[in-house]
RNA sequence: GCCUCGGUAGCUCAGUUGGAUAGAGCAACUGCCUUCUAAGCAGUAGGUCAUGGGUUCGAAUCCCGUCCGGGGUACCA
């Protein structure tokens, strides 16, 4: 049992022998106590003063008395305003140190056979462009979501959807058709995402071309947007791929194994991966089977024009559309049919979706349409949904090429890292292949950092100037602890000094201390990380102790300590600080270099 | 218009189920490398928690109004 549920019923056991009160447990508050005032732990008495009929003071003096009487750990007390605060006696923290110290992975959860299955879905890319800072965070999102669920005791498929099929990626193809020369990756030396992200762009520039002509030719904005022979020859490529002609086909398999190819690079920088992967080709007429089952079921409805609606006004939303006049797909309707392919895949208790806030309202319906298709895992959905990240100059959108690319990103976080080590002196001990190794993981730290230490909710800003920092609350400096306790831990070994697990030191300063109850709190960080599915919980965490480490370790000198057994002590509080940051990085997806 | 999310230092962000004097980093200014790694440490300065009310022992936090901003809102994904 964990000391503030020992503190909070002695408590109530306080209320009842000393007011003949009997207190919801709710209503007996402990926290920490605050860095000014002496003690560990704090009880609030005002709620208690109604039935005491005594002064805050007073109140507080009883109750502390009778703690300090039944629970052996309790040291001492003092009463300040309303506020009684506890001190633990120093061999309970020891106790705990000890523990952390021993126990591999203490805060992680072990999977069991009746853990949970829960499916998450992220990235889901569009095969017409390059990944940009906007998946950077869903990709970075997904995957720690991931891995803090996995920590939580949950089995986690990470799945993906490509969205491969559909106007975008025919409109590239089209432009490759007209403009590309017979251009592949290997004969211009691009990466395919971004070669065929070329011509996207392409094709938008002739396509305005011809709309601004149609224009000076008297057609309106409408009929010119309509009628552009681009729009017309890129949709005519879709209906040729709908009817399956088989040079369309391959033009289209050729185009979207470029971007994989492209895709599965960037994905590796990034550090994430799928452990299913669904195509939207292969799931939208699963969908459209759906929608016309819920059609002659009475479900929806299908109007004159054959579009297909659903009528959601009694819950208190709109109408929506499920398939158009033409009979073609939206983005509802695959969604529908990629849920029904997998759970006929797996036995999914909990679906998870990372997808940007802008689509709140799509799977508010979604859960709906689900539940209403007959499916009893649609309303338990849960849309795990991130803010957009902003730019200074606004939003990003791919067509106005007002984009942060991925992979330059990341190209240029390296070269900055890469930069400062050696304006440093850094790294200079190591060989160039594990100097570079250590780069991309100092690069890679800094952006996920960044990214995930801010409440996925918000929005974020990001401003590609000033947002490349390896100072202060950053993913290197976190590393940069790391990597000195590891220096230390390596000295130590070379002095042939024995770490020895059974910790006695006869006191604890109270900065010591307080890197213990850190330590201590690591487990509960890592649940709340999965109740709130925030990523963020745990890189503020982490980074609160390593920088209460630092400043400790700032004071104190380690090894060139005489006390043998406050050395031990120092060491074992090290080590344990480096595996506990170590595995609460890992949950992000950060690696931590053993040299920095 | 309606729905929804947000507004905390010059900037980027934290802020435990409502608790003590609202915290970090960046930027600015002062110190500290002969001592286990200075990507660090110590310090100074910077706040009407958008705003007006309400709830109570106590509000950045809960409720209502106002202002400002993001997103969504029936054939784009």
């Amino acid at each position: 049992m964990n000391i503030e549920k020992i503190i909070q019923n002695a408590t109530i056991d306080a209320l009842k022998e000393l007011y003949q009160f009997i207190p919801d447990e709710s209503q007996v508050q402990i926290q920490n106590t605050r860095k000014e005032f002496e003690g560990d732990f704090t009880l609030v008495v005002f709620p208690f003063l109604r039935f005491s009929k005594k002064s805050p003071e007073l109140t507080g003096n009883d109750i502390g008395a009778y703690l300090l009487n039944h629970i052996e750990i309790v040291e001492s007390f003092n009463v300040i305003k309303g506020f009684l605060n506890l001190v633990i006696r120093n061999d309970y923290w020891l106790t705990i140190l000890k523990n952390a110290f021993e126990t591999e992975n203490f805060a992680l959860a072990a999977v069991t056979n009746d853990s949970s299955l829960v499916m998450v879905e992220y990235s889901s890319p569009n095969t017409n462009k390059p990944l940009h800072l906007g998946h950077i965070r869903n990709n970075l999102l997904g995957y720690s979501i991931s891995e803090i669920l996995k920590a939580n005791g949950n089995k986690v498929i990470k799945t993906n959807i490509v969205n491969d099929r559909g106007i975008h990626i025919c409109k590239s193809m089209y432009a490759w058709q007209q403009w590309g020369n017979g251009k592949t990756p290997e004969s211009s030396g691009m990466k395919g995402d971004h070669l065929v992200g070329e011509f996207y762009v392409e094709f938008d520039k002739h396509y305005k071309a011809e709309i601004a002509e149609l224009m000076e030719e008297g057609k309106t904005k409408e009929e010119a947007e309509n009628q552009a022979p681009s729009i017309v020859a890129a949709r005519e490529l879709l209906r040729k791929w709908e009817a399956k002609d088989e040079e369309t086909v391959n033009l289209w398999k050729t185009m979207n194994d470029w971007v994989y190819k492209g895709f599965d690079i960037t994905y590796k920088t990034l550090g994430v991966d799928f452990d299913k992967i669904y195509y939207e080709s292969d799931t939208y007429l699963v969908g459209k089977e759906e929608v016309l089952r819920g059609v002659k079921e009475g479900i929806f409805h299908q109007n004159e024009d054959s579009s297909v609606w659903a009528d959601l006004t009694n819950d208190g939303l709109d109408k929506k559309i499920l398939l158009r006049s033409d009979g073609t797909s939206v983005y509802m309707t695959q969604d529908i049919g990629t849920a029904k392919m997998r759970f006929a895949d797996y036995s999914i208790d909990k679906m998870v979706y990372v997808v940007g806030n802008e689509q709140n309202y799509h799977f508010q319906v979604l859960a709906i349409l689900l539940d209403k298709l007959g499916f009893e895992w649609g309303k338990d959905l849960y849309h795990f949904s991130y803010g957009m990240v902003e730019l200074p100059s606004g939003k990003m959108k791919s067509r106005e090429g007002t984009v942060v690319d991925a992979d330059d990103l990341v190209e240029e976080m390296v070269k900055v890292a890469r930069d400062m080590s050696v304006e440093l002196g850094k790294l200079d001990s190591l060989s160039p292949e594990e100097a570079e190794k250590t780069f991309k993981m100092i690069a890679l730290g800094a952006l996920k950092y960044f990214i995930l230490k801010v409440d996925p909710k918000k929005n974020m800003m990001f401003n590609p100037e000033e947002s490349i920092d390896f100072n202060g609350n950053t993913g290197p400096f976190i590393q940069y602890t790391y990597a000195r306790i590891q220096s230390v831990l390596r000295k130590a070994e070379n002095q042939d000094i024995q770490i020895n697990s059974a910790v006695s030191v006869d006191s604890v300063s109270v900065k010591e201390k307080d890197i213990i109850k850190r330590i201590f709190l690591f487990p509960a960080v890592v649940k709340e990380a999965g109740d709130n599915y925030s990523p963020a919980v745990i890189a503020n965490y982490c980074y609160e102790l390593v920088k209460e480490y630092n400043q400790f370790y700032h004071d104190h000198s380690i090894l060139s300590e005489t006390n043998e057994a406050v050395k031990n002590f120092r060491l074992i509080l090290s080590s344990t600080v480096a595996n506990v940051v170590k595995s609460g990085m890992s949950l992000l997806g950060i690696e931590m270099p053993e040299r920095m």
